[in-house]
DNA sequence: GCGACAG
DNA sequence: ATCTTGTCGC
């Protein structure tokens, strides 16, 4: 397949086109760095308090970006944009690809690996918006979820970080993770360069203590955060 | 045909 | 995603 004229379509025909070029890609896998510490990035978007259901285009949407060395921010990026579409299932980039890849774009310096809000393999044609941001920007994601799309498997066990593979059809897509005791498990999806097992290692390392891993629950509290010092909507 | 369906 | 109410726990 060749290089999409554009990464982020305005109509499902044209995305359905994308993701099924990209989810035929086999980029080089990715692991974590063993010389030099980890930076892990995670991005995050939300919508106006108060919007029912899906949604539509022009929707407000405020989305931050973030890198961490550790437990150490060392950059973020907020800005204010507005949504592709409403959202769809099967077709969230067309709602916040664009916004997503603009908060990317401008952080400096990007992470090694980025979280994203959003399945990767675990989709109808492969290529769920982990995956396809990954691509679009050059750079390895991991997905997390509250649940997978299509994907399904057995719990994991109590203890924190015990995982479970989660499957579509003979694929292992990524997998269920236990981020913290006595909580539901978050479903952590293989993305752009990364396997099931680097992406479990990977939310792992970005656990602290709280069932949303660090970079992830940071990025989701700048862009509420800034949301709410929005008195009416962006500019 | 009917239900399910990331955020 | 956002909304709501209640509950458990530090």
């Amino acid at each position: 397949m060749d290089l999409p004229g554009t990464w982020w379509p305005e109509d499902a025909d044209g995305l359905a086109v994308v993701q099924t070029a990209l989810a035929a890609r086999t980029p080089e896998p990715w692991r974590p760095p063993v010389d030099r510490p980890l930076l892990i990035g995670g991005s995050f978007c939300c919508f106006p308090r108060g919007i029912e259901g899906p949604g539509g285009p022009g929707d407000p949407v405020w989305v931050a970006a973030v890198t961490y060395a550790g437990r150490r921010r060392i950059a973020r990026h907020v800005r204010t944009d507005t949504a592709g579409a409403a959202y769809v299932a099967g077709s969230l980039a067309m709602r916040e690809g664009p916004a997503l890849a603009a908060a990317v774009e401008a952080l400096e310096p990007r992470p090694d690996v980025m979280l994203v809000d959003a399945t990767g393999r675990d989709h109808p044609r492969r290529a769920g918006l982990a995956y396809h941001l990954g691509a679009a920007l050059d750079l390895p994601t991991v997905g997390v979820t509250h649940r997978p799309l299509l994907a399904s498997g057995e719990w994991p066990g109590e203890e924190e970080g015990a995982a479970s593979p989660l499957w579509l059809a003979e694929e292992q897509v990524g997998a269920w993770v236990r981020t913290r005791r006595g909580r539901r498990p978050l479903v952590v999806h293989a993305g752009w360069r990364t396997d099931p097992d680097v992406a479990v290692e990977v939310v792992r390392r970005a656990l602290a203590g709280t069932r949303t891993p660090l970079p992830l629950r940071e990025a989701r509290r700048l862009a509420r955060r800034t949301r709410a010092q929005t008195p009416v909507g962006p500019r």
